[in-house]
RNA sequence: GGAGAGAUGUCCGAGUGGUCGAAGGAGCCGGACUCGAAAUCCGGUGUAGUGCUUUGCAUUACCGAGGGUUCGAAUCCCUCUCUCUCCGCCA
């Protein structure tokens, strides 16, 4: 969440960011009940240094009289005490759920704009691939290879839940190993992280557990949810810790499975492996300084453009508009590769994301470093995907797919493979 | 899953209703001593709020978390979480 002494010093700007995201929040609402809770802070504050007083004054011998009147003072300070204590908790609670509502700052150059189509495509790698043939999509690629199962994958699991059979899973590991060394070669502490996180983790680092359009499963009467991604899980890493300030930059990168409830995802564009409720990811985390964040925000998107174009895969990068970015993200960029089975001749799909979320998630989660000065001041927090194994296997399937149906491994992967093709 | 023990400041550790934001020790910072260092001695040293006459003063909260009892809770009661030991079960 944002410091919400702020909402008092950069109200204008904190209103404007909010209409540049275009969402629903309601600024004037949110000021009026910070003054009533600051009021009944006060009173309640009033009141328990008089309680404090009157048991002070207690500590020694005294007459029966004069403790009696004491008591009797202390009765009524208590009294007084746990209602005005009520008003502030009710208050305090409404305000807290308010606050946190409120989206992050956002980066100065990030585009602003409602939707999608906003987004600025700031760089492109590579040309759409071209065939001489008519390109079939990964849904019918996968199933005529026997790679890709998602008829028993529903049958068993229900819709969207898919099996990967054969050379498939061989393909899978390899990109998990491909991306893995990769990454580890820049730094980053490999890690296999729970696919199970508390409730107050995920509302730390953003997510909401809860409500019709939430995307997360919750595991009833467990307080625990499964992850949507290991940023959950690497993001909680550190939570209520402070962190001496010569260990930062902490680089974690997360093996996970991810859930989505995806509900109403349905549709062409969700078809087929792209959006599904169980997925495999490898994801990278970095924990810095304030003042190095942007920096460390290029670096892993620069280190998701090296395993991408280690495949040979043409992507374009997006600079994601106001309207899109979550409500953490000070600011987002995603790689779009593109998939020729996409649409009807083809188009750019989502494959990594990163986010630079400054200190919104460290204030929620507690996560400090001690600064020169002593004091310790909130970290700044970054995720981005090295590789989400689902959506990769559908760009190269589509990319590296042969007239006769068959897939010529990308050759980065052939010495993880133990093979260059899949065939029939 | 069952039985038991435990969780206190940066760390170790004392504390069974008021004199406890918390003994003692270690560490760290400053000073004395020293040519310098070590040892020794002296002083300081948590976090997060709030208010104000804002490099300070006052005040509130925090002894795993949340609730309760009480005029008053680190201390008593309840629930939960985590750690350890033993048993069971298991990959």
């Amino acid at each position: 969440m944002i410091d919400v002494r702020e909402l008092k010093t950069r109200t204008e700007e904190i209103r404007k960011n909010i209409e540049n995201r275009f969402m629903n929040v309601d600024l004037d609402q949110i000021l009026a009940d910070q003054d009533k809770r600051s009021a009944l802070m006060q009173e309640t504050e009033t009141l328990r240094a008089k309680r404090n007083e009157n048991a002070q004054k207690m500590k020694g011998k005294l007459d029966s009289d004069a403790r009696k009147a004491l008591i009797d003072e202390g009765k009524a300070i208590k009294d007084k005490l746990t209602e005005v204590e009520a008003e502030f908790n009710e208050i305090d609670k409404k305000f807290m759920d308010e606050a946190r509502t409120i989206p992050n700052y956002t980066h100065p150059d990030a585009p602003i704009g409602k939707e999608d189509k906003d987004s600025l495509a700031i760089k492109f790698f590579g040309e759409p691939t071209k065939f001489s043939f008519k390109a079939k999509d990964h849904v019918q690629l996968g199933e005529e290879l026997d790679i890709l199962d998602f008829d028993n994958g529903a049958k068993v699991a229900g819709q969207k839940f898919y099996y990967i059979k054969n050379k498939g899973v061989i393909l899978q590991m390899a990109l998990e190993r491909y991306a893995m060394d990769i990454v580890v070669k820049h730094g980053f502490t490999p890690f296999i992280t729970p696919d199970i996180a508390k409730e107050e983790i995920l509302n730390g680092i953003g997510f909401n557990p809860r409500g019709a359009e939430s995307n997360i499963y919750t595991i009833e009467g467990t307080g625990t949810c499964l992850v949507g991604t290991a940023e959950i899980t690497l993001g909680g890493y550190y939570s209520g810790e402070i962190i001496p300030k010569d260990k930062l930059p902490i680089k974690m990168t997360g093996l996970s499975h991810c859930f989505r409830r995806e509900a109403g995802g349905a549709g062409q564009y969700s078809k087929g492996l792209y959006r599904v409720h169980q997925f495999s990811k490898l994801e990278m985390f970095i924990y810095c300084l304030p003042e190095e964040s942007d920096k460390y925000h290029q670096e892993i998107l620069s280190i998701e453009e090296e395993i991408f174009q280690g495949l040979g895969l043409p992507y374009r990068i997006v600079d994601t508009a106001t309207g899109d970015l979550g409500a953490p993200a000070y600011r987002k960029f995603d790689i779009e590769a593109w998939m020729p089975g996409r649409g009807d001749e083809g188009e750019y799909g989502e494959v990594t994301s990163t986010s630079n979320c400054t200190d919104y998630q460290a204030r929620s989660l507690n996560i400090r470093y001690r600064d020169d000065d002593g004091k310790p001041k909130f970290v700044h927090m970054l995720n981005g995907t090295a590789v989400a194994l689902s959506r990769a296997i559908v760009a190269i399937l589509e990319n590296y797919q042969n007239e006769d149906g068959s897939i010529t491994i990308p050759p980065a992967l052939v010495p993880y493979c133990g093979f260059d093709r899949i065939t029939k």
